[in-house]
DNA sequence: CCTATAGCCTGACGGC
DNA sequence: TGCCGTCAGGCTATAG
């Protein structure tokens, strides 16, 4: 689940939850989702202190941990968080926050496809892993778009997932940005016009902005939003959706309503 | 530079 | 019911 959107959930989550609560505990379940750290390093800097702030930058959470770096969450494919009561973890639970009020924030992963890191500055985070600006921040202009394309001679859909260009933006909504802006997955970023490049920008935030205010719950966004009913027909002309590969992943689409430009 | 493929992991689903 | 292949919202390394 975790791109962009579902991660600025569980950035909102944690706010609510987590923050500011002494961590009495930290259980290290399953060592190999540890990132250039140890269950005996994380237990050492977070014990007795308590998260203060979070940052989310693309797919990746951080959490300020007092006085002592940043926690870095990454959820992989099946990640997220469940902050519980007691003792008993939940299913698939890989890493337990236990606050001093009998409360815990676990850290599931069905696959343990996700990692936990822990850092001192979030920019050399982002720089080792190659991430380019985040989707949505407020700086990441029309000209940015633009620029983090222009060089680019990939499928449109490539592009979008390419986290180096622009960070948050996976296979799912990559696909809703490219049906709502009406583009085929296939496209190549040379053949978009000037025009084209910037509707795109203004879809892409408009419908990373749309997931985020529906709390990235399927049920909950736009009636034309193709997400709810991608394996279906299409919420526009009621076609049916095709599944092609792009880039070694699926891309569900509409024939009839997203062309290439050359066809 | 770009695409395709495999691998890392677990579980759900469809076909037989 | 059971088994088997396939696929899944991520990322990385490697080959062509």
């Amino acid at each position: 689940m975790p791109e962009l959107p579902d991660v600025e959930v569980f950035r909102q989550y944690m706010n609510k939850k987590a923050l500011h609560r002494t961590i009495k505990q930290v259980q290290i379940l399953e060592d190999t989702i540890l990132e250039g750290t140890t269950a005996k390093q994380l237990k050492s800097r977070l014990e007795g202190r308590a998260f203060d702030s979070t940052f989310r930058h693309g797919k990746h959470l951080f959490a300020k941990v007092t006085e002592n770096g940043w926690l870095v969450f990454h959820f992989g494919m099946t990640g997220r968080f469940d902050y519980f009561r007691g003792n008993k973890t939940p299913e698939h639970t890989r890493a337990v926050f236990s606050f001093t009020n009998g409360y815990s924030l676990a850290f599931l992963l069905q696959r343990k496809l996700g990692k936990l890191a822990l850092v001192d500055g979030k920019a050399e985070y982002r720089k080792k892993h190659g991430l380019g600006p985040d989707a949505m921040d407020k700086k990441f202009s029309l000209a940015d778009f633009r620029e983090a394309l222009k060089d680019t001679n990939s499928t449109i859909k490539s592009a979008l997932m390419n986290q180096e260009l622009m960070a948050g933006i996976g296979n799912i909504y990559s696909d809703e940005i490219l049906f709502q802006a009406r583009l085929h997955p296939k496209t190549n970023t040379k053949e978009l016009g000037v025009r084209q490049i910037d509707k795109l920008y203004q879809t892409t935030r408009e419908v990373l902005q749309a997931a985020i205010d529906s709390g990235a719950d399927p049920e909950k966004m736009p009636d034309n939003f193709l997400i709810p009913q991608r394996k279906k027909s299409c919420p526009v002309c009621g076609g049916d959706i095709k599944k092609i590969t792009v880039s070694g992943r699926s891309a569900y689409f509409c024939p009839n309503c997203q062309k290439k430009p050359s066809s």
